[in-house]
RNA sequence: GCCCCCAUCGUCUAGUGGCCCAGGACGCCGCCCUUUCAAGGCGGUAGCACGGGUUCGAAUCCCGUUGGGGGCACCA
């Protein structure tokens, strides 16, 4: 048997990071197999889907390394409605199903509770098909129906307790439930692999596949990914789209690297793996049957290290959309033809141990391509908070700068020491106020290395003014 | 309310009856290094939910309790 797996997204909003971990397990469960992943859009709610959606899940796909061309698919469901109304015909003419014409009010008015279920009145009525009539499907009164799950084991339903529910709306189209199922089917799907919060509506699916004349898949219910208070993780609430993380400078690497690890670890105390051993030491039976907590604080140390592990070259590529800008991500602060890819280049190496985002890169390096540094007021109010002396510095600064022969970082700090020292400060006190005149803020990268970038002009031009406007 | 699932440090996990007075990672706290901040190095904090069994022996197996979660639409 040729092993066939789908991941069956709906175009209903921003593509989740619960959806990306399943994605990928779906598709190393496949590859592991050699067999097929297949992609299906169901986008049979026209009121809630929109085109774009489905264009953001194929691109968050290919992000974090499910590239297109590579799968079967996209599918779009609303292709199969004709089937899926066929199989409702044919469990209807079957006896399999039945039209009913009760309101949600006319059932909640007879068993005076809501969330009791639908009571079966039209069960033996023998009414036709007709507006506001829906079909529901027959379960049985008895027996149990029982699923086989690859890391729940075997989850049993009794059948008395399964309502018999709504397969086809009066429209004639079909609901979820039975869609699904018809288009598992029709793929020739083996292996459902999906989050935990539909294992109640697996009883009735598995039921409907053996209504219709199939082995039901083989099921695989993995753990829901939650917040830090335990709950299922919501679009409302959370911060959940994978574009968002994408935007903020997490690497695709990073990420689903960390996602994989959410249920599951490699061998060995490792967890920052390559792919490839991802790829081969996971198994799906060995995932953690309970949920995880999606921690972006720890998805972020994965970041830095990845981030660390680029060539300086590679860094470099990294950072070029948050150079520029694009559609998704602000364009820096500074003029574009103010950017110079040589000081970038040359002061890469000292931002890559300090961002942790590729975000962060602009504010890192934002003083050598503006044309005044971004002051920060809180950092120029503690630097300067002992005026005469940050004055002073600063004087002693310009002038010890000035008659420097060779503008380098290692003369720069040597310099500035003699001026510290003069001055009965440490390096550490004395780089403060000069670092805040030129840079902007208090903390940033090596100051003598940044200054050796930044020029002779433009270092001395920022600690003139800067020291003007002390003396204001 | 009903059905189902789950339960090892704060968090993600290793652990499948003896190797565990429980290992790793993130976080947090110290120390070292140091031109700020990071990175790096070293050290520390903290856990088998509870109660019964089974067994020579239980984090590991069984039952119960408690706690948490998911679902209960003519949405998907």
């Amino acid at each position: 048997m040729t092993v066939r797996v789908r991941f069956a997204p709906s175009p209903t909003g921003i593509f989740h990071v619960g959806g990306a971990r399943s994605a990928l397990q779906n598709w190393i469960f496949a590859k592991q197999h050699g067999g097929a992943f297949v992609l299906r859009i169901e986008d049979t709610d026209a009121s809630r889907n929109r085109p774009e959606w489905t264009e953001g899940i194929l691109s968050a796909l290919d992000w974090v390394g499910i590239r297109r061309g590579t799968y079967e698919g996209p599918y779009f469901q609303s292709a199969y409605d004709e089937q899926h109304r066929a199989a409702a015909a044919r469990l209807h003419a079957e006896g399999r199903a039945y039209y009913c014409g009760c309101t949600r009010d006319d059932v909640a008015a007879r068993t005076g509770d809501t969330h009791r279920g639908y009571d079966g009145f039209c069960r033996d009525r023998g009414l036709g098909p007709g507006p506001g009539r829906a079909l529901r499907f027959r379960t049985p009164d008895s027996g149990q129906t029982r699923v086989a799950d690859l890391i729940r084991g075997e989850p049993t339903f009794d059948n008395a307790l399964l309502e018999d529910f709504v397969i086809a709306r009066a429209d004639g189209s079909a609901v979820f439930l039975l869609a699904n199922v018809v288009d598992d089917m029709s793929m020739g799907i083996t292996h459902v692999i999906r989050a935990e919060e539909h294992l109640p509506n697996t009883p009735k699916q598995q039921l409907l596949w053996q209504a219709l004349g199939h082995q039901p898949p083989v099921w695989a219910h993995v753990p829901v990914v939650v917040n830090e208070r335990r709950q299922k993780l919501s679009k409302r609430r959370d911060k959940v789209a994978l574009e968002a993380f994408r935007d903020e400078g997490y690497l695709a690497d990073a990420m689903r690297n960390y996602l994989m690890l959410l249920g599951w670890a490699p061998s060995g105390d490792r967890e920052i793996v390559p792919w490839s051993v991802i790829e081969s030491e996971f198994r799906l039976e060995e995932v953690n049957p309970s949920p995880a907590f999606f921690d972006e604080k720890k998805l972020r140390a994965f970041n830095g290290e990845y981030l660390r592990a680029l060539p300086v070259a590679g860094l470099i590529a990294a950072c070029q959309p948050w150079l520029t800008g694009t559609p998704t991500i602000p364009a820096p602060p500074w003029k574009a033809d103010h950017f110079d890819p040589a000081a970038f280049a040359a002061v890469a190496p000292l931002a890559q141990t300090r961002i942790t985002v590729l975000s962060e890169i602009v504010p890192a390096v934002d003083f050598l391509f503006l044309e005044e540094p971004a002051l920060d007021e809180a950092s120029w109010a503690k630097a300067t908070k002992d005026r005469g002396e940050a004055t002073g510095l600063l004087g002693d600064a310009v002038t010890a700068f000035e008659a420097l022969g060779r503008w380098t970082a290692d003369a720069l700090k040597e310099a500035l020491e003699g001026v510290g020292a003069a001055r009965g400060l440490k390096l550490g006190k004395a780089q403060a106020p000069v670092r805040v005149a030129v840079t902007g803020r208090s903390v940033g990268l090596p100051l003598f290395e940044s200054l050796d970038v930044l020029g002779r002009e433009r270092t001395l031009s920022r600690l003139r003014a800067a020291a003007e406007k002390l003396a204001e």
